[in-house]
DNA sequence: AAGGTCCGGATTGTTGACAATTTTGTCGAG
DNA sequence: CTCGACAAAATTGTCAACAATCCGGACCTT
């Protein structure tokens, strides 16, 4: 493989259009584009050397994710996702999430019921070591493995794309002080709901935990 | 077939798309596309007398609402929403319209509670006049109302989406003989719920309603 | 000076042609 | 008769130029 990057070069068709969106989506959820810029098609287009025609797909296809709003005739911007959004949003995932605990606790495997017990292990070591970075990230993978075990893709889809609009929050939140403290009874006791194949007491538990994030929320540092 | 409009002109541009997502759209959940049916850029521009582009944006649309499948240089297709598809959409609105209908109990104004209390009047009403129609459209003025009292927009959005996929399915549910007789109760029930200002119970009796469904669904009649 | 109108620059939207890809059809070898 | 390779056709994907639209400011009118 070329590495296609050299200057004056620019990337075209389908690797454009992926190139433009990870950038983009990178850009974007890191904070390195304010929220509300305007986000001019050729401008952008030059910074990440692909055509125009790719990045214009790349900020529709960023428009179907809720990271970016565009108006006809107008441009595009970042879209701003305010606390009273994250609210919301994190509200239907309390309630989609919820019903994935609730079918993971019906179909969970030995195996993966091994994977999750380990998973909490992990979890258990990264509070106890102070590591707020690797905590965020088990964090992730037992949301994203627990939706798997569940086998309800029509949920994982629709969560996938509400949690693509809260990255930035859900960064900021694990990077508070004492949260992870918090939240790891609320994740343990999700996993062991799982485990023992409780459902209704998977989803409370899932419901809980969610529902202490938006208490976390609406208790937002105030800058 | 059709005879489309004036012979010659084809429309373009925004207006051309909208003309053509509307067509589109009617034409499967309608039925006269075969689930399955390949649908060509040309062909189908043609039969719509609009441009290509316009065509080509219309179905990147209507893929982002699940109705149509692309595959990357093979084209789009209507896309099969297969029994067990239409369970799982079924129990993610459940968790969403749940979650909406415990809203809805907390912020329900006396105006927005008269206009449930006539919907229910005029339901019963429907049912006892035997008209499966118009049970079918109160129905989905029901779940319509109860989401836009709970303000959750973003359910809201996510919920347009499922039903979008579902709107063929719930319309032959709708038309089994005896069915409305079995939901009109549950549907009473959420809006007495709602009206009482009790979110556990209006949660609880949107919960069950889509319970009923899901098991209308999987008791499918054989054909 | 207030209000309205009309250009100018910038930006997005559309089009028609062309390139890339997949599918279909054909033919010959085994 | 079946299989595989090759070529032709059909279809989708991309691009660069062109057209439509919008915002801001200068200019004119009253």
């Amino acid at each position: 493989m070329d590495s296609a990057q050299s200057a004056g070069t620019l990337l075209a068709g389908e690797e454009g259009r992926q190139h433009a969106i990870a950038r983009l989506r990178q850009a974007i959820v890191s904070g390195d584009m304010a929220p509300g810029q305007r986000l001019v098609e050729e401008e952008l287009a030059g910074t990440f050397e692909v055509t125009r025609a790719s990045l214009r797909q790349a900020l529709i296809d960023l428009t179907a994710d809720g990271l970016v709003e565009r108006i006809p005739n107008r441009g595009a911007r970042v879209r701003v996702i305010t606390q009273d959004e994250a609210v919301a949003i994190t509200e239907c995932r309390m309630a989609l999430e919820g019903l994935c605990a609730a079918k993971a606790a019906q179909r969970v495997t030995g195996e993966q019921a091994r994977t999750l017990t380990r998973l909490s292990d992990e979890l258990r070591a990264a509070v106890s070591d102070g590591e707020p970075v690797r905590y965020s990230e088990l964090n992730r993978e037992l949301h994203r493995t627990v939706i798997d075990i569940s086998g309800q893709e029509v949920a994982r889809d629709l969560l996938a794309r509400l949690n693509g609009q809260l990255v930035r929050h859900q960064f900021r939140l694990s990077l508070r002080p004492g949260r992870p403290q918090r939240s790891l009874p609320e994740h343990l006791e999700i996993i062991a709901a799982i485990v023992a194949r409780d459902p209704a007491r998977a989803e409370e538990a899932a419901r809980d935990h969610l529902r202490s994030v938006i208490r976390a929320l609406t208790q937002e540092e105030p800058r």
